[in-house]
DNA sequence: ACTTGGTAGACTGTCTACCAAGTGCCGTGC
DNA sequence: GCACGGCACTTGGTAGACAGTCTACCAAGT
């Protein structure tokens, strides 16, 4: 869950309502700085996170830390070895495998969801991110590829009108977003091509299928991964182990 | 998520390891004290949490019992309201609905996977449970009966192998418990036959038809849920709402 | 009667300091 | 080479302090 908090933050607001800028609490600041800095691999996987370390380097004090990073361990973003510290999460052999299970189970289930409750605003709006995503795929900017992949997902989800599938959902894009930026390029054209029958099936009310494509559409990405890490098995090869920081006698 | 922790603190382990005694942290004690309070009624909806008063009440200082509220918060268990504090949760019209559905996919996937996936052990554990629930239905004890529900459920989320779906469905189902319990009687007879034809479904390895029965059977959870309310409504009176104090047109 | 202004109390959010216990590392000694 | 012991580091938890904010309430003004 997480964040599921009403929060007015961004998006779609009742009407004239408008709340006046509200201090976000320093850990929830912390939190997605840490995370942004996980994805975008600022904080490598595996690397020991200290407190106060952290705390220097955002200028705040060890608490508002330490409530992000057991945030950020509830959600496995990293580890928390008990008189240790935090490592950055470490994904595991099937964990992607796992991860894209789960997408499948939510977002099918929200795309069938949103093709019962799509309103023609709502239709209008994925086609939009559908031509900006096709437009980003094709121009080679992987950055905004993926990141207007991530917002047509979401926005599916949303349509859902389910907070839970919504919340889940997120999570496990977010986690997704992580380990899979490399293999966006690769997917590239068709996954776009999917996308724009799922979202046609949607404005056509089709329940079913669109529950479908996007299961296919998820099914797809995970196989892609699996040629892209066989392949890059084959090239980098023997990589059993990466120790971070042994500096064991270096005489 | 939450508790996505790779920890091997509870179910299969590798085999012969046995991790000992690792003294829980106090705000996971305090994370489950709240929990249990929360469900059992102790902390009613609504209520005002005051940090320093579950500090005093739980015998512990201020800090474990801000990250256990943290994370009630993420999960949904209690609203934080910036410089006021917690409060606990009060379930929004259709929120059981939106978890039921939720529960529908996450559930109906664990059931396919544990199809595929079923051992024998599994099967045998899963037939034992549908005994004890059965008996437990029969007698009487509601108690029981939502207990061993419980671990059916997730007995069979553990066996689909995918840790997300595990941990989704656990935060769901804990929730379901708590809205849902006084629900819990009057589909009794029929639930538990469901629950037995889920069973054989999944020993055969029938992955479609063991999808297909828990997404009924959570289904007709959903219908009980919806005529007891309809029920209750129609004794307890129309409620139309309480306006404490509106007495202008907000302009 | 309704609004405004002011006051007071209660809590949270954050910081600092401190201590105990646990963990990993390294060198010593065998 | 390997076990043992000790050291430095880090968390987990406690205590106290302080500013900012939120709620409620009362009094005076219109």
């Amino acid at each position: 869950m997480t964040t599921i908090s009403a929060g007015p933050g961004a998006g779609a607001e009742p009407a004239g309502v408008r709340h006046v800028k509200r201090p976000t609490p320093l850990r929830e600041s912390v939190y997605e700085a840490l995370t942004e800095m996980i994805i975008d691999g600022t904080l490598e996987r595996g690397r020991h996170l200290v407190e106060v370390e952290l705390a220097g380097l955002l200028g705040v004090s060890r608490q508002p830390v330490r409530e992000a990073l057991q945030r950020l361990n509830n959600e496995g973003w990293v580890d928390l070895r008990p008189g240790f510290g935090a490592m950055v999460h470490v994904p595991a052999e099937d964990e992607v495998d796992q991860l894209l299970a789960a997408r499948a189970a939510l977002e099918s289930e929200s795309a069938r969801l949103a093709a019962r409750h799509a309103t023609k605003d709502d239709v209008a709006r994925l086609r939009e991110l559908c031509k900006v995503g096709t437009a980003y795929q094709e121009s080679g900017d992987i950055d905004g590829t993926v990141r207007t992949n991530g917002e047509l997902h979401s926005l599916i989800t949303e349509m859902s009108g389910n907070r839970f599938l919504v919340d889940f959902a997120a999570q496990v894009d977010r986690r997704v977003r992580w380990y899979y930026t490399p293999v966006a390029p690769v997917r590239g054209a068709a996954s776009w091509r999917e996308h724009n029958r799922l979202v046609k099936a949607i404005s056509e009310g089709d329940e079913d299928k669109a529950a479908q494509i996007m299961r296919e559409h998820t099914e797809h990405t995970r196989k892609a991964y699996h040629d892209l890490q066989a392949g890059a098995d084959a090239v980098e090869t023997p990589e059993p182990e990466a120790a971070p920081r042994r500096r064991r006698r270096t005489n």
